[in-house]
DNA sequence: CGGCATGGCGAGTCTAGTTT
DNA sequence: AAACTAGACTCGCCATGCCG
């Protein structure tokens, strides 16, 4: 009935399939915020917690700030001590968030590869999607990185999954100018979203002068039923020393 | 301390235009 | 028409500052 006074509804609150151990960050602003300055009983929270095995919390002001796990406390401890302080909050809410969700720093960060220079892939995913989905801090990254002397990274606009793809990435020709890069990257997460790859396009050993039936095929029919750059030929063309054409030379020739 | 906001930086992206 | 370019813009990065 409160919310009804509010103008609003539950599933505008609560996104559809959330389950046990969801958080939804719309309804927990709304019961605190009405427990608060509208006269909610206090257990309203826990009672929608018992009542749809929500994790719902109070303000988070309130909030525990110390992890739960033995394992968390030693790390923190084990914290180099020039650490700026900032950046060790920054890991104590990490690994406060990781227990509220149920996992923990041994899970995501393999025994062997937690030395500088690593970059854990679960860590950086569950950091990113914290990031970017759970209201954690955007510096949250670099502090691990600093603490650590992890590598981690945010994820890129659409960048290519794909290893092969990446790899790809890494030999365009230096003096390739961004916007053709930029083309270029767009066309191999074009490629993955079609469930191709660059390898399956082309031939191993095509080099200069080459045209790649399939990869000519692919690069045309994006550029006109896929929304790639006009350029994305030329880009091919350019970074690998190709002769694609496009379907109106072709026809003109 | 810990939470939050700010701002410079650089890679990547997009748009609209010019050259070939 | 295709190739190419200039410049504005977006976005994630991270260091830093302010406040309670």
């Amino acid at each position: 009935m409160h919310l009804e006074e509010q103008g609003q509804s539950w599933s505008q609150l609560v996104p559809a399939g959330s389950g046990a151990g969801a958080r939804p960050a719309a309804l927990e602003q709304a019961v605190n915020e009405g427990i608060r300055h509208h006269g909610l009983p206090t257990g309203t929270r826990a009672a929608l917690n018992q009542a749809f095995g929500f994790r719902l919390q109070g303000d988070t002001k309130i909030v525990r700030l110390m992890p739960d796990l033995q394992e968390h406390k030693d790390l923190l401890k084990d914290l180099p001590e020039e650490l700026d302080h900032r950046y060790r909050s920054s890991v104590k809410r990490l690994l406060v968030y990781l227990e509220e969700r149920g996992q923990s720093w041994s899970q995501l960060v393999p025994a062997g590869s937690s030395g500088a220079g690593a970059r854990p892939a679960a860590l950086e995913q569950a950091i990113n999607e914290g990031i970017r989905h759970h209201g954690l801090q955007t510096s949250t990254r670099a502090a691990l990185n600093q603490a650590f002397g992890f590598r981690l990274q945010g994820d890129i606009h659409r960048a290519p999954d794909l290893q092969e793809h990446k790899d790809l990435r890494k030999v365009l020709p230096e003096e390739l100018n961004k916007v053709y890069r930029s083309s270029i990257n767009r066309f191999l997460a074009h490629l993955e979203e079609q469930g191709q790859s660059w390898s399956q396009l082309v031939p191993a050993g095509s080099g200069v002068g080459a045209h790649p039936a399939a990869l000519e095929q692919a690069v045309n029919e994006g550029i006109r039923h896929h929304g790639l750059q006009p350029n994305t030929r030329a880009a091919i063309n350019r970074a690998f020393g190709f002769k694609l054409q496009s379907n109106a030379e072709k026809r003109g020739s």
